[in-house]
DNA sequence: CAAATTTGTCTATTGATATAGACAACTATA
DNA sequence: TATAGTTGTCTATATCAATAGACAAATTTG
């Protein structure tokens, strides 16, 4: 039974892996690993079936799937013990909530013990098209741009560019620095609430900033938002580009 | 170093391509080349830089960056022509909106000429752990599942899984054969208007189900909503888990 | 027409990916 | 303690991915 079991169970699954698609072996089924973790097949500090049987149930050769495991290992998600068995140490993904006021901390309670933001680079630029598009602004104005990192359990879950109008919010890149918070930060310059106004997604797979940023092995997938925040009266103060490693973060859109 | 033109510009480029990844270098170039597509890099029915440039810009052989175009032209991204150069064929990405009222046709006006849901099949099966959870019913009810395809402009844009309760919708398979719409087939419930109740997003590399379901190559990107629909009292109605197309399908996040 | 530019094809070589088989090392258990 | 089950290591081979160079074929330009 290899793809007649799609339509017996409400869950997609591991049917088939694809070879000569430029995504090697071993890389698809640590992807799927990954997923199978993620959506609660292999249950957390449980043991994976063996290598003999995860390279029959994906059609390849054990080591293949050593190779897959091997990579996982790399990334902390597994941990092998010879003569007992491989074990799953990470948890399930984290799921970041995303509405009319979308705020890093208070989204993610609840789900980790410790999360914060890092502030890792500011400067001031002229406004490119899509950034002065987004904040109203001409073409070429003065923005602030602040580069930051989201991590939780001392992961990176995000990492983010964002922009402000460098008029208005002169200063914000101490704020930040100070605060750790866009909410907090914000709240200096009179702003007590804001919301969201539009928020753009897509997925691809990593380039090396990616990677670095986020602490992820070539060939990972990150999630992309580009956001509007705007004040209750409409008014644009934040225009961001967020990326999420798809492996460790999933997005819940919640209406409001 | 390497990504020193990090910080220099607002947009996400270029900078590298990681070796020994388990993607292979033409296929990351290929999505690449995808992305400034989608970007606007390369305007479309213009002239791709010649190949001799683009393996500079990226760091590689000449061959390489053959093998990614000629996986495009495969995809029906590109068409090289001898003696002339390689052309941009297709369009930026489809926005795909998702809001309170998330309707298939409605949102994608004004971007394609034309749209349509093709229903591919119907069963009717008890209820998996998260569909009763989603739908609120008990686990192993039974539950009428709806096989869907969305396509614009002739292309696949969306693959849907969708669950309704079985008792209250008897007959809805028909009703979706027969109109083609969810909306009118729930009008015929006297479903005048449901909302979006909760939108989970995730992406991961597609799999052999999702390369056929949605004419995509091999190492091709899906997002992944899973969401269930209520009417405006917050009685669940739908239980729904959809794929996109990554390359072809941005998903816009609408506020309310 | 001639030259320059660009894509297409061919051969050859190297390194990464995947398969195959055998056996060692370690663990749990009967 | 013996046995079965599991991960770890090794050798060998075949195929794919990537590089390198040369030249053909088609198009545009001077």
């Amino acid at each position: 039974m290899e793809g007649g079991g799609k339509f017996m169970t409400g869950r997609q699954e591991a049917d088939s892996i694809e070879r000569r698609s430029g995504v090697s072996l071993w890389r698809q089924i640590a992807d799927r690993i990954l997923q199978a973790i993620a959506i609660g097949d292999f249950a957390e500090n449980a043991a994976l079936p063996p290598e003999v049987a995860l390279a029959e149930r994906y059609g390849v050769n054990r080591h293949t799937v050593r190779s897959a495991i091997s990579a996982l290992v790399q990334e902390g998600v597994l941990r092998a013990e010879q003569g007992r068995g491989t074990f799953v140490l990470s948890r399930k993904r984290l799921s970041y909530p995303i509405g009319a006021r979308t705020r890093f901390s208070t989204g993610l309670q609840g789900q980790t013990s410790e999360r914060h933001i890092v502030l890792l680079a500011s400067s001031i630029e002229p406004a490119s098209q899509r950034v002065a598009e987004g904040l109203g602004l001409a073409r070429g104005a003065e923005v602030i741009r602040l580069e930051t990192r989201g991590e939780a359990d001392g992961r990176p879950v995000s990492r983010a560019a964002g922009w402000f109008d460098a008029r208005r919010f002169t200063g914000i890149d101490k704020a930040m620095a100070e605060t750790g918070s866009v909410t907090a930060s914000l709240a200096r310059f009179g702003i007590d609430d804001y919301l969201r106004q539009s928020t753009v997604l897509s997925a691809r797979h990593a380039d090396a900033a990616d990677l670095a940023d986020l602490d992820l092995q070539p060939g990972a997938i990150v999630l992309v938002t580009v956001a509007v925040n705007v004040t209750p009266d409409g008014q644009p103060i934040q225009f961001s580009e967020s990326r999420f490693p798809a492996e460790r973060v999933e997005l819940k859109l919640s209406a409001l």
